[in-house]
DNA sequence: GCAAACCGAATGAATATTCAATTAACAAAC
DNA sequence: GTTTGTTAATTGAATATTCATTCGGTTTGC
């Protein structure tokens, strides 16, 4: 799954890059073909369509940001520490690769997430789950259903992400860690007050 | 602003319908047209351009939200209970305009946003921010910077309402008081901890 | 009567997709 | 080591469709 053919590879990248750039539309094809140094007809050995293309660029996508999340849980720290890394790795491979935060956010609010919505959860929402669930088990977060924890947690990712690129206010390292706090402190069990 | 002519606002709400159901690309101006219950030629007497068209819609979707949050806003009241009331109507807006939600995500994600950006802070932003400042100055909310807590709300609603309407679980009136809760505490100052 | 609103077929440009032909990859046979 | 055969990869011009936009003419409001 790693060492896709090269070919195959760069029209991927290329569609990724082409979608931040000129929007979901607005991308056609043949620059697709350009940009990836292969002819219009090639795209077609490896895509049935343009809509496959594109679902299986978010397929590709997803699975990078599964492997970055599951690399940097490691299971023997302090449940907050875990806490921390899970955001920190998070935003800053949005931050890192906000073509990727784009195009998510493009698809997901497409017609084609129906189709996706309909296949069942996927693999990365079901990890950021049971870390949860896990958290309030052993009681360290709130007793609180963990989709409404997970809800919490990606929307603060996602916006972090988005004003640290894209807003006209620059984020440093220490706002990200306060707003890390901020959400921890909303969601963990309240010990003494 | 309001009584806009009978045809535009029909060509603007059938943009929007369309935009929802067939995603940003995969609406032609033929359809909106025939949704409308007007001809081609007519959307050109009112809008330049399909460009035009989708900037023009955003605005008008813009100024809603605007209102919203300027009605929910009672200043006498105190102001945890002003910041709940802001949250609800908000969440409850785009719960109950859930096409609305989807074209702001789909248009902040592509690059008509970049004029839009490049043309200052928008008159919502603004109004956000300073409530915000207004609780770190009054001492309700910690010491930290506005834009910061802005991401933090903003992030939570839009997250919020995207899995109230879309996603496989259904939350409640009890699960969004929850979220607003462990929001407010997490953003509210820490006064005997 | 006049100006603005409106119509909708016609136009022309853009573009997703196809396909017949060419090239590379590579293994088996000699 | 060369030839040969076979399959997969690749090409890019041609096709058919889609769609934004135009414009000459018609209706409506005043």
């Amino acid at each position: 799954m790693e060492n896709l053919a090269d070919k195959k590879k760069a029209i991927l990248e290329s569609t990724l890059e082409l979608i931040k750039e000129n929007g979901f539309h607005g991308t056609p094809m043949s620059l697709v073909a350009k940009q990836a140094g292969v002819a219009a007809g090639t795209i077609y050995h490896y895509f049935d369509s343009k809509d496959t293309l594109i679902c299986q660029l978010f397929q590709y996508l997803r699975n990078q940001l599964l492997a970055v999340v599951r690399n940097s849980d490691v299971p023997g720290k302090p449940y907050q520490e875990r806490f921390y890394d899970l955001w920190k790795s998070l935003c800053s491979f949005y931050t890192g690769n906000p073509n990727v935060l784009v195009f998510f956010e493009q698809f997901i609010n497409s017609p084609y997430n129906k189709k996706r919505l309909e296949a069942g959860p996927d693999p990365f929402h079901q990890l950021i789950f049971s870390f949860l669930e896990e958290g309030v088990e052993s009681g360290y977060l709130r007793p609180v259903n963990p989709e409404i924890l997970g809800v919490l947690l990606h929307g603060s990712i996602v916006s972090t992400a988005k004003t640290y690129k894209f807003g006209n206010v620059q984020l440093g390292e220490a706002d990200l860690e306060q707003i890390r706090q901020i959400l921890w402190d909303g969601m963990a069990a309240k010990k003494n007050c």
